[in-house]
DNA sequence: CATGGGATTGACT
DNA sequence: GTCAATCCCATGC
């Protein structure tokens, strides 16, 4: 996709996501469901400003912003809005389409629900590591696709994001409310 | 240089 | 429902 899709708010990129398609390294699946961060709101990573870790999140929309969770996971993000604004998309679930071996191989599981519902669990599914931090996510390796025909225009839910224990109440989590592969009901009562 | 806090997950009661 | 694993980074002394 062009850098056009990124340039834009932050939530609007958050909601279009859904549906399109990430691929690494011989897999790939559709996005369903998403979080979108601001540097106006604490809860988002560039809300200290620019730092080493937030160089990424503040340059060129449409790459990839990758994080280490709670010391174990990477944690997938694309970057958005113009250069010099702090914003990224986090990608929190997807239904795997390809590779489903492999995926089942990285992850030591066989249930394919289980394989990519989560962000820690999606990078480990994909392989996608700390290194892809700042890959341009037209060329790869990690790549972003436009939706396949099918997943254009399926019902998408809006709640509040998950886990985070600032700006808990703003509803920028979009979820596609058919899919099985979601890290919680698109219905958070958070 | 020491410290504390996570945008999580899986195992266990 | 509870809880620990584990590491990167920003902050403060």
């Amino acid at each position: 996709m062009k850098r056009a899709f990124y340039q834009r708010p932050v939530v609007e990129v958050a909601r279009e996501l859904i549906g399109c398609v990430v691929s690494h390294d011989r897999c790939a699946g559709v996005i369903v469901e998403t979080e979108a961060y601001h540097d106006s709101e604490p809860a988002c990573h560039a809300f200290v400003g620019l730092t080493n870790r937030t160089r990424v999140l503040f340059g060129p929309p449409g790459h990839a912003y990758l994080y280490r969770s709670y010391g174990i996971h990477a944690c997938l993000n694309a970057v958005s809005e113009p250069e010099g604004v702090g914003a990224a998309v986090l990608i929190r679930a997807l239904e795997p389409v390809e590779g489903i071996e492999l995926m089942c191989e990285r992850r030591g599981l066989e249930r394919v629900e289980d394989l990519c519902s989560g962000p820690g669990k999606l990078t480990q599914a994909l392989g996608i590591e700390l290194e892809h931090n700042g890959c341009d996510l037209g060329r790869g390796p990690v790549v972003f696709a436009r939706a396949p025909r099918a997943w254009r225009d399926v019902p998408v839910a809006v709640s509040k994001r998950i886990g985070i224990t600032k700006a808990p109440d703003l509803p920028w989590r979009f979820c596609a409310v058919d899919s099985r592969c979601l890290s919680r009901p698109a219905l958070s009562r958070a």
